[in-house]
DNA sequence: CGATGTCTTGAACCACCTCAAGCCCGGTGG
DNA sequence: CCACCGGGCTTGAGGTGGTTCAAGACATCG
């Protein structure tokens, strides 16, 4: 309902991929047949506050409501088509390509929910290494090519530190970044 | 119903990145917002046999059978968890350990679909090229990550020439190979 | 019999990683 | 109040995993 979160997934050997964020509005941790568990599991990035349900009583519900089913199934539909999307910028982007695709989406998708102006900055409670266990990339690659687009004059970052403190993102020519990114704005459009 | 085919997305550029492998019994293009486009599209890999639905007929077919509305849900939510674990696999994983991932994912999903001996071999209609873009990798990568796996003695794997011909993989070694790449074979479960 | 597409291998290159050091800042304890 | 510490940011230098370029082999197809 309220604050940031992300899914991830530690391998074997401790390194780790961030799967999704997740903002006011997400449902997680949909999981249907209760059989197995689940691989990933989810951390706050701020304050947060989270309306949980029972899964039992969920699927019961949703029975009793098919609308409702039809609109999680939606929901779930939507979270996939993200997920691919992120398949591509990973698999097939360069470094560059890939931290500016992802500011922007979470600039885009903070703004859908909140309403900010165009241009304008947004709160983006990431550190540089979540950054990068985002996109598969190093911390320090990711410093870099964050100097790089700052020098650029296509955006301005700054960092968050731990303690639930600041962290702000602001693009300033979102046209340009995006077309460097090939970056198209309907991936993150409403869930509704 | 039957047959292999992949979804991919193809960026601005031409690369092109494969999303999932469709085998007997996947359900793809569901999209039930149906304002936006689909970005991604599918591509048979053999001769295949596939059961249409017209979206608004299939809508209120849901409607109406709750449980039906609800195993959507169900596949969807699996669907995205396999796409999870391919964004930690491409983005977390070596270039050897994504291809065994890979070959051991879609060994497993065979054989869960149509009984499969283990150890023995299946059909795998894929080229390498193929291989590479599900994995964020050149094909000529590919190539050489296939050969030490072969001499290896973790696999054998006979090539798939373009119309429709052969293909087959064998997994000569399960166990060494899942340990090798961090397989975790309950990925891959059954929808049921 | 040439054309096409895939597999295969070598050699050179480069994008990104690893290692290492220094900085800044807020928090903590003396 | 200051010394210290930890966590994140920043930058440099060197190494490497994977790419790119290039060439050849082998099958199938018309």
């Amino acid at each position: 309902m309220d604050g940031w979160a992300y899914l991830y997934e530690i391998l074997e050997d401790g390194r780790r991929q961030i799967l999704d964020f997740s903002l006011p509005g997400a449902l997680i941790g949909f999981q249907p047949h209760a059989a197995s568990e689940l691989t990933y599991s989810a951390q706050a990035l701020t304050s947060i506050s989270v309306c949980s349900f029972s899964r039992k009583r969920f699927n019961d519900f949703a029975r009793t409501y098919p609308e409702m089913a039809l609109r999680l199934a939606s929901i779930a539909a939507r979270d996939q088509y993200l997920a691919f999307h992120h398949l591509s910028n990973i698999g097939r982007r360069t470094a560059r390509e890939r931290v500016a695709n992802l500011l922007l989406e979470l600039f885009y998708r903070a703004r859908v929910q909140s309403d900010v102006a165009p241009g304008d900055s947004i709160d983006m409670p990431l550190t540089q290494e979540q950054i990068g266990d985002a996109v598969g990339l190093t911390n320090i690659h990711v410093n870099r090519m964050l100097r790089d687009l700052r020098l650029a004059g296509l955006l301005e970052i700054i960092p968050a530190v731990p303690p639930n403190r600041g962290g702000t993102l602001r693009i300033l020519d979102p046209d340009r970044l995006a077309e460097e990114a090939g970056f198209v704005e309907d991936v993150v459009l409403d869930e509704n």
